[in-house]
Formats: structure tokens, C-alpha cells, sequence
DNA sequence: GCCAACGTTGGC
DNA sequence: GCCAACGTTGGC
């Protein structure tokens, strides 16, 4: 069982788009990095859960947490032209590239900024902490989530 | 296989 | 808007 953390521009689709997206759910699509794919398509598994990150915006940080519903699902948005994440190279018969399904969990009451988090001690491992990391997945220590979701005093039943 | 050039990311 | 850091591309 590993956690992890989804980054997304809220510009794009923020927390408050999954709340109001049907079944609070949607397809984690666009990925175009290897390293975040091979995350997605080998090593997420259904029922783990992820915190979402707001990234490149006015206040950056963890603002929920989000299970993983479905795993092992090319995206498609890679096959189609009219799309911004359209890939040619990847073939519906080998697909390039991949994604997960996410349910929203918990949208936290405020967010864990940024500054907070370069702020704990416990916290100075993470990978989106370290200087110049672009990665958009990236897995999440328990004791990172515990120190996290104790915050908000936030259980997982 | 090397590596310079380029486009993108993302905090500030 | 700036720019450092990074991943990818493509010529050689």
C-alpha cells in the first residue's frame, strides 16, 4: 500500500471541479512524462489513496484527498487530434501513455500550503519539496501522510 | 552515445 | 512576468 500525490493546476481542474464532477470521480488524463506513466500504469492500485496538489498558481499546496478507483487505463486523449494532450505517437494497439481513475475522499477545510509543508521537519523528504522537481506523481511516505492528514485530524475509514 | 538547444514546469 | 531547473529532441 503506498500514498501518493496528484499535482494539477487548479486553472486546469481543481478540487472544487472533482467535487462537482459526477460521482465525484474522473480519469486522471495528460501525464506526459515517463516516470509519472510508469507510476500510473504499474504502480497505483485501486483503493490507494493520493493527496491533490494545486500547483502554479496564487497559493500552491494539499487541498484533499482522492482514492484510486481504477487502474490500468490508456488515455485516450492521446488518440484524439482535437485534444491538448493529443500524442500521435501513441497507438490505441500500444498505448503510450496511461492514466488512473480518482474519487474525491475529503476536500480538506483549508488548504496545507506549500510554505507549510517546507516548514515541517518531517516533511523535508518529499519529492515536490526538492529543489527544481517537476514530477507530477510522486508516492508519499506513511509517515508523510500521517504528519499530513493529522493536520486536519483526518482519519480514512 | 553525447550534448546543445529547446520547450515546459512551477515557485516567486 | 521572470527564470532556474528539468526532460526531451535531434544532429552529429
Amino acid at each position: 500500500m503506498t500514498y501518493w500525490l496528484l499535482k494539477t493546476e487548479p486553472t486546469t481542474f481543481s478540487i472544487d471541479d472533482l467535487s462537482s464532477a459526477p460521482h465525484q470521480t474522473t480519469f486522471w488524463d495528460g501525464v506526459r512524462n515517463y516516470q509519472a506513466r510508469n507510476m500510473l500504469r504499474d504502480a497505483m492500485k485501486v483503493g490507494e489513496l493520493a493527496f491533490f496538489y494545486h500547483s502554479n498558481c496564487k497559493q500552491p499546496g494539499i487541498v484533499g484527498i482522492v482514492k484510486i478507483t481504477q487502474v490500468g487505463q490508456p488515455d485516450s486523449t492521446a488518440f484524439d487530434p482535437k485534444s491538448p494532450y493529443y500524442d500521435p505517437r501513441s497507438k490505441i494497439e500500444h498505448p503510450t501513455w496511461y492514466g488512473v481513475s480518482v474519487k474525491l475522499v475529503k476536500k480538506f477545510p483549508a488548504i496545507v500550503s506549500l510554505d507549510t509543508l517546507r516548514h515541517d521537519p518531517k516533511l523535508k523528504d518529499m519529492i515536490i519539496l526538492r529543489k527544481g522537481n517537476r514530477l507530477s506523481i510522486t508516492p508519499i511516505s506513511d509517515k508523510q501522510w500521517q504528519t499530513i492528514t493529522n493536520v486536519y485530524k483526518f482519519v480514512p475509514q
